[in-house]
DNA sequence: TCGAACGTTCAGAGATCTGTAAATGCTCTG
DNA sequence: CAGAGCATTTACAGATCTCTGAACGTTCGA
């Protein structure tokens, strides 16, 4: 474990943090970090307790929140009874795709509201304008993933 | 206070627990929402304190982290010596700007990492990834707002 | 079929966050 | 300039969240 590893553990601990203060799960946040700052290609669960100094239960609830979002995956691995873990390819497209359900629900509560208020108020003009951002950025969003996707991948060859 | 009142205040606590799953304050949620979706123009701290069965320290400490964010505002009240609060005009386009913020610890987060371990690597590739992804949607999001900002205004005459 | 090696689940301890109530501070009014 | 009327601050209590440790389940090899 030389210098490196060490500066590289100091930045995944970084960044954790202030995913955690916008909302993710510290512990959650920690592990996908490590999977990211890892000069490893996968770790096991084994890998991350020691590492993080946290017990398996907290790794096995922080992998199960992390694979349904498409941050992580397990690995393959061959004549192993561990699972392994990695960080997936294109992982934070993937985890900008998925902010789409919540803008999807700030159009559905805005539509919710104009359906009682109607458009010719105070709160309507409010609404209005909410429902027409999240629109707009609902439509937008999902093209602009897509094209970053086209560019990278453009840029790989 | 009639049937729609009502029903706007279900409303508005809906969209607050969505918006405290995903990383705000409950509080500051609630007083948002309340706001938002308020038939009058503007609520003094007293009437969101009645709305929403908080104290008055409650309101204080949730106002003082709208208005810094740009989401709300104290409007000028004539004659009152109360403080009035209202939702803030593009509020919302306000909100995803301040998330550039975010995107931009993103891409820091990796620019520290590759100083270390350089690009050719299992890590160098993931965070050369990342960067790529953060700086552009950097670049592309505040000109996303700034279209929206633009056929809204368009729209509204 | 047994047992070793893991992963998962769960009750409970511990830490953290959040709202309240009361004290404090500020600003107009009379 | 006194004091009424608010807003703000603070210590603390209560609620909530989160991790641990141990029990349990599962898989695989002998």
């Amino acid at each position: 474990m030389d210098e490196r590893d060490t500066q590289l553990r100091e930045c995944a601990e970084r960044l954790a943090l202030t995913l955690a203060q916008s909302g993710m799960q510290r512990t959650t946040a920690r592990v996908m970090t490590a999977l990211l700052f890892s000069r490893q290609q996968t770790m096991t669960a084994a890998d991350l307790c020691k590492e993080l100094h946290i017990s398996s239960g907290a790794v096995s609830g922080a992998v199960n929140q992390l694979i349904p979002t498409g941050m992580i995956e397990r690995a393959p691995a061959p004549g192993s009874r561990r699972d392994h873990y990695r960080f997936r390819e294109h992982a934070w497209a993937t985890l900008m795709g998925n902010q789409n359900a919540l803008l999807d629900s700030m159009w559905n509560a805005a539509a919710e509201g104009l359906k009682v208020a109607g458009r010719d108020s105070a709160v309507g003009r409010r609404l209005d304008e909410m429902q027409d951002f999240y629109g707009f950025m609902q439509r937008e969003m999902a093209a602009l993933i897509d094209k970053w996707r086209e560019q990278y991948e453009a840029g790989e060859r």
